[in-house]
DNA sequence: AACATATCGATAAGATTTTATCGATAAACC
DNA sequence: GGTTTATCGATAAAATCTTATCGATATGTT
C-alpha cells in the first residue's frame, strides 16, 4: 500500500477538511478534493482509504467521521508530549507555533547552554540547561525531541536524547545524524526542500524562454 | 531518471561532502558515502550521476570537484534572491538564519502589515509594508517569495506575491494554495513532517510491545 | 608486466507510488 | 418501480524510485 506518501498528504485532507467543515459542508467527494487540492482523484480515495472507510457512492464521504478517522489515524486526537533542545530564533519560533497545538503535539520544556536563557520561560515553558536534558526525559519518560540547535551540536545533543531515551527525533538542523537501531530520525530538511524549488523554478524559467525563444 | 527523488538527497550529500572536506580527505567512494549516510551506494552514484561524471574507478570522485558539480548544479553556486512575507517569529528565525548563504539564497526585505515593524529592519533587511509587495517585487523582479503569514492571510498574500510577478513561493503555512498555471509552490509542511514522525514512531513502539509482549 | 582489487556506470530486476479502468451501489429523477 | 447518475472501492496498468548484477577500468601489488 502506498504508506509513506500517503501519509505525508493526510494532513493535508484534515486541514482542507476542516475548512470545507466550517463553511457548512456535510459531505464531500474524493472528485472534489482532488479538483481543489490538484491531485488525482484516485488517489485520494486511496489515501483516505488508509483512514477510513465512510465513502459512500454517489454522496462520498460524511465530513465529520471523516475528519475524526483522520484525526483518530493520525494521532492527532491524542497529545504526544516533545521536548526541544536549542531555543534560539528557530527554537523559539516552534516553542510559539500555536498551530502544534492541532497536530496533538506539545512541548512541555526547552533546553539550551545559554545561561541567559536558563530558568526563564518562553511562550510558558521552562528553559532548562542542557545537562537536565538525559535525566528530566527519562523522568518524564519523554519520547520525542526537538532538534533546533546549530548544525555543528547536533550530533552530540542528539546522542543526549538518546540518552535520555528520546525514541524519535525531529531534527530541524541540516546535520546528518548518526543514531542507534530503534530510534526515528525525521529531518526537516530545508536544504532539500529549496533545492527542489529551485529547481522546479529553473525548469520553469527555462521551458518559458525555450518556447518564446523559438517560434 | 530519478528526479525528484535524487533532487531531495542532493543537498544532504554536499553538507557531507563538505565535512569530508574540512577533514582533509581529497577523494570519496559511493561505498564510504552511503555507509555514512545509510544509504544504498548504487542510489548515491545514481544521485551524483546528475549533477557530475567526475567518478572514477578505484578511487571514486575527487572531493573538489564533486561540491564544485553538485553546487553549480543545484544553484548554489549563484545566488537567487527573495522576499519574505510575514515578519512573525517564524519569519523573523527565517531572517536571521545564516544557512540560506549557503544554499545561494539572499532574502533581500521583508513585509508585513504590522505598523510597528514596518520602517525598521530586521537582520540587516528592511520590512515594509505588505501593500507594496507587488510594485517593489516587479520592480525588483523578484522571483522568490517565502510565505510565513498565518494560515488565514496565506491564500490573498500568494495573489499578491503573483500580482508582483513572483514565479515561485515557498510556502511556510499549513494552507493549501490555490495559484495561476506557470507558478511552482513548494509546500514546507511541519504538519506533514510531524506525521510521519509519529506514524514511525508509533510503528517501532507497536513492535516492540508486540515482540516484548509474545516472548 | 601480469594480477588482484576497489570502484564506477550501465543495465536489469524489484518495489513502491501513481493513474486508469470498471463493476457495484446509493441517491435522485422520472 | 425502473432508469440515470455520481461516487466508492477493487483490480490492473503505468510510472517512478530503489536495489541488484556485472563488465570496464584505474590503481596498487607482486
Amino acid at each position: 500500500m502506498a504508506m509513506n506518501a500517503s501519509m505525508a498528504r493526510l494532513p493535508k485532507y484534515l486541514a482542507y477538511l476542516k475548512i470545507r467543515q466550517k463553511q457548512g459542508e456535510a459531505t464531500i467527494s474524493s472528485t472534489k478534493i482532488a479538483e481543489d487540492l490538484h491531485l488525482n482523484p484516485v488517489q485520494v480515495r486511496k489515501d483516505l482509504a488508509m483512514a477510513s472507510h465512510a465513502g459512500r457512492p454517489k454522496t462520498g464521504y460524511p465530513l465529520g467521521t471523516l475528519i475524526d478517522d483522520l484525526e483518530r489515524f493520525l494521532g492527532f486526537s491524542n497529545v504526544s508530549e516533545a521536548f526541544l533542545v536549542g531555543a534560539g530564533r528557530l527554537g523559539r519560533a516552534l516553542l510559539y507555533y500555536d498551530q502544534f497545538a492541532e497536530l496533538g503535539l506539545s512541548i512541555l520544556a526547552a533546553f539550551d547552554t545559554d545561561p541567559t536563557v536558563q530558568g526563564f520561560e518562553l511562550a510558558g515553558k521552562p528553559v532548562f540547561p542542557l545537562e537536565k536534558l538525559p535525566d528530566l526525559a527519562r523522568r518524564m519518560q519523554m519520547r520525542i525531541g526537538i532538534l533546533t540547535v546549530p548544525t555543528v551540536a547536533a550530533q552530540e545533543v542528539a546522542e543526549l536524547m538518546v540518552a535520555g531515551g528520546i525514541r524519535a527525533i525531529w531534527n530541524f538542523t541540516s546535520a546528518h545524524l548518526t543514531v542507534p537501531e530503534g530510534i526515528v530520525v525525521q529531518n526537516e530538511s530545508m536544504a532539500a526542500s529549496f533545492a527542489m524549488l529551485s529547481n522546479k523554478l529553473s525548469a520553469l524559467l527555462r521551458n518559458e524562454a525555450q518556447e518564446g525563444g523559438t517560434p
